[in-house]
DNA sequence: GGTTAAATTGGAAACGTTTCCATGTGAGGA
DNA sequence: TCCTCACATGGAAACGTTTCCAATTTAACC
């Protein structure tokens, strides 16, 4: 019998707000007054209507609202890949954030892929999320950027460089890697290292130039032959085999630092020198670029540049969510966040030779 | 004057079905079937609505479309932090199977929180979408399971024990973790070791008891002494400081193997061991649950309990997809994914005392 | 008490689709 | 040529809300 009620309760739909409405004896607008608004609503009209969708366990209906007002409640949030960790932070940063202010986030994979990402962005338009967060896979995708601004929808860049054609720059979250990267250049410079190796991906895409830029800037600062400053570009951190790294230490005047990105990469290098029998930091300095796990409990413990995921998640965030409240025009429209250098043991002086 | 409004209008909102209609010079009802169905179109409306469509750039609004077809395109993830390596993989994978089947994923991390978990279930109900896949942070929190039953919604478990009340049990990837664990721990016996620490969290869900079925089995069959096998719960892994792990190295009979979760765990073990001058594989085995980049980089490389964290994710797609094509009553309804350990560096026999 | 303003309320339109139903059109067979 | 029938089509209902508008009630003030 109670199997017989609750397959009932299975297989009835929901209560509507008319259900509400006819059983608090009032219209459907009086319903839906006081339950949202509040405002213009009697105290009775108030109490029976709340008891009413009390009674039915009456829950709207956002598909409904969102055709009549034009809001999801729903917020995009578009990376490469949500698996790497260098992201997972953000966006689960970025989702707390949102959730506490009442909105869902939708995530989608884009693999670097342009056509994937703009499908994407289509397929956010045509559910019509409120708004979208977005690290878009190379900086020159003209077409993403043109179907991203004409959504309509607040679109919120993670460390990303805006073209520069748009008259008013979209918020953007973007992180300090030019001054991270000269930081560590420069720390490595000082500890009398001349011939050091920037392992990183990309020139497609901001942090990459950025960082090389720093890396640069270091040399340039010290008035330093800058033939030492080996600038490795990978494809993705995906194509960095172990292999590379062990061509480029094999070199006969291989590096005797190097700065190395994330987790694969920093990885491949480590095994690298590890397999070729040189000591960390004895032959060979590293600097990993993003405090993971791996750098920070790899015996030795990897000196590394820290930013906060977090950071960039909850400030990607706050100017979304800033935007939707309609200030279009106020407040801060983009965030720099800073990037330490976190000392370990990987680094010393370079062997005399 | 209507011009101009016209105009306005043009630019401010999308093309809706009904432009179609009038710019295809049919109604809009022969606009939705030529473009959905195909179904009983003249060859004539199929291409003057095409045509139309595509010179206005149409898309169908799907939260319209979703009103009245009762179907989102979305389906739900509830996981305790996407940014944990063991979820982010799962949570990648699942999204590019949904993807492929043109559905959108939203995700919500409840930080194992009972109350935020019932609170995304009905935020997801709310929104109407089409399925769920979770991972309940605990297998005693019956009351989001009676809210997740009556949702409607196809729900997918990811390696968690459904209350056996069920009578149809639902749909479900599991993970060996129980033979895992058995092997880990049958493989260390063979080598000599007697006392073996297993560190894992919570017995609260059904990973961390298999684990230690899995454990005591190995011990069980091997007809030994018991007493050295020692589970130690963690309530989750983050509470897993160095310090607890440094307090089981300074035992007085101190365990001569460790098996270790995840990341931050193992970590906490790699640091304890070596800050206490114990040698790995010498003074001291480890084995690692779950393969991270962490294990597999390490100095020395640390042998690793591996389960392809990509299947779990396709397969619980897998089974959302099929549900959601009504099939609700054929086909496989949970999967059972195996365990592998990967031989490595960090395991050795113990040092005879 | 009467007049006016304000607050509350019910009814209906609107949001953009899909789908049902009745009508119209054509072809094919008698 | 007429009848039948399948098929194509237009019009309208429906999905569940919010919001506009007009109507009604209440409050306020003289």
């Amino acid at each position: 019998m109670s199997n017989m009620a609750l397959r009932m309760t299975e297989i009835v739909s929901r209560a509507t707000i008319r259900d509400v409405a006819r059983a608090a004896g009032v219209s459907v607008g009086s319903v839906s007054r006081a339950l949202n608004g509040g405002k213009n609503v009697s105290a009775r009209v108030a109490r029976d209507v709340a008891a009413a969708a009390e009674k039915l366990g009456y829950q709207p209906d956002f598909q409904a609202r969102s055709l009549r007002t034009r809001t999801t409640g729903m917020v995009g949030c578009l990376v490469s890949d949500v698996a790497n960790p260098l992201y997972a932070s953000i966006v689960q940063a970025a989702e707390a954030r949102l959730r506490d202010a009442g909105l869902l986030m939708v995530v989608a994979n884009t693999a670097n892929d342009p056509a994937r990402e703009r499908a994407m962005v289509a397929a956010f338009r045509s559910r019509r999320l409120d708004g979208i967060l977005v690290a878009p896979g190379s900086d020159e995708n003209d077409r993403a950027w043109r179907e991203l601004a004409t959504g309509g929808a607040p679109v919120v860049i993670l460390d990303r460089d805006v073209p520069q054609e748009e008259s008013t720059p979209w918020p953007a979250v973007l992180v300090d890697h030019r001054e991270g990267a000269r930081t560590a250049t420069r720390y490595l410079i000082g500890l009398g290292h001349r011939r050091i190796a920037l392992l990183t991906p990309g020139a497609r895409m901001r942090p990459g130039r950025e960082r090389i830029a720093g890396f640069k800037a270091a040399f340039a600062e010290a008035d330093i032959d800058p033939s030492g400053a080996l600038v490795c570009l990978q494809e993705s951190s995906m194509d960095f085999a172990q292999g590379d790294a062990l061509d480029l230490l094999r070199r006969e005047q291989r590096p005797t630092a190097i700065i190395a990105l994330g987790t694969r990469i920093l990885a491949g290098a480590l095994r690298a020198g590890r397999d070729l029998g040189l000591s960390v930091p004895g032959d060979l300095s590293v600097i990993a670029v993003g405090d993971t796990d791996l750098a920070a409990v790899h015996t030795p413990a990897i000196t590394a540049l820290r930013w906060s995921l977090e950071d960039v998640g909850r400030a990607a965030a706050e100017l979304l969510l800033q935007r939707l409240k309609g200030a279009s025009g106020e407040g801060q429209s983009r965030a720099l966040l800073p990037v330490d250098l976190v000392l370990r043991e990987s680094c010393g002086p370079p062997k005399t030779t």
